[in-house]
DNA sequence: CCTATAATATGATAAACATCATACTATTGG
DNA sequence: CCAATAGTATGATGTTTATCATATTATAGG
């Protein structure tokens, strides 16, 4: 026990943190291990002193990105865990800030569904258990909502939001900072706010 | 014009039928020049002689996905440019098998947004633009039907619900063959057809 | 048949990569 | 202040990759 100083856990948050930040960005095929080793100020090598493989830090970096996010879903959280009737209002915020050209421009900063869950369908393992279980969450909260706005097939529709939320933001993506992909967007907000608007 | 044989236009579409396949089962960034080539009964060499790089030919190979899958819309075209009212059933047909587990299972036939958005999003280039001119089509298919259909607001209607179609898969593949997965297409037909029924 | 050339193959090059073995450095208990 | 060791760095290895230069093969026109 000579190192108490914790400096090899912070090292690792250090990592894991660049790596939630550009696996969003770059996709997990273009970020070698030597990139994420320099982005947190460090050499290659050392790596296998905090990870197994690339792909177990894959895994654990995909849990990181969910706990990340989660800040950014306390309003909806907090409406959820009050009796009052602020739901829905927290609902349609969460879906606008999804829904946005802000979201769309800063994969890193943003949920990892989009981001990852093409690479990820393909990889297995620890990455796609980490993301399975944030979408089962994700799908969880919405599903809670819906309930307490009472309605019919809370489940299925949770599901299908969920679903077109990610859609819109990949698709956006793959369309660039554009008109279309504002259009796009912007279409699917108004779609949401269509079906479960008050 | 010695070789008037056809052989090299031929070959030529034998790469991109291949590329077309091994791009959306396995990821531009996990499929090699060499692997393409050899694919299709070649080696690497001659690669260059028919596409001037890789990138180049995902591009390509991106067209000839979306001409693969126009195969597959036939029965909805159909009813498009038809007087009666086959448009919803047909409308319904589409949405099943687009949101079948086979659908999931064989990304190498299946719809390229899926399989390709997130990657395309990084790379920009051709491949942007034919994965967006496919999405254009798309969502103009569906906006027709929906217009039959005489719902209001058809152009965000379309793009909503084909955000939905190309989330669930997407999301359905990382969920990989699990009774989970199963259930998410299965949500997300059931919220389409609640949304859509007669 | 033979030769010019189109189509493909072979081989080389240089870069990038994951991973491992080993070396160095900084800290802490004595 | 010293030695044991935790944390990090250096350097190497073997593989894979895109791309290019050159060689080989096959065909068609004369």
């Amino acid at each position: 026990m000579r190192y108490p100083s914790e400096q090899k856990a912070e090292t690792r948050r250090r990592i894991l943190h660049v790596a939630s930040r550009e696996l969003r960005k770059r996709g997990p095929a273009h970020v070698s291990v030597g990139d994420i080793m320099s982005g947190a100020g460090l050499t290659h090598g050392g790596f296998y002193a905090h990870f197994g493989s690339k792909d177990a830090l894959v895994g654990e970096a995909i849990a990181a990105m969910f706990e990340d996010v989660r800040l950014r879903t306390s309003e909806l959280d907090a409406a959820l865990n009050r009796a009052d009737d602020g739901v829905r209002a927290a609902l349609f915020n969460y879906w606008r800030s999804y829904l946005s050209a802000d979201h769309r421009d800063r994969p890193e900063r943003g949920c990892p569904l989009p981001a990852l869950s093409g690479e990820v369908g393909r990889m297995g393992g620890a990455a796609a258990d980490a993301l399975s279980q944030g979408l089962g969450e994700m799908t969880a909260r919405m599903m809670r909502a819906l309930e307490r706005l009472e309605y019919s097939n809370p489940d299925a529709r949770a599901t299908a939001v969920v679903a077109q939320l990610v859609g819109a933001i990949a698709l956006a993506r793959a369309l660039g900072r554009t008109a279309e992909s504002d259009a796009l967007l912007n279409n699917c907000y108004e779609d949401l706010v269509g079906r479960y608007g008050s």
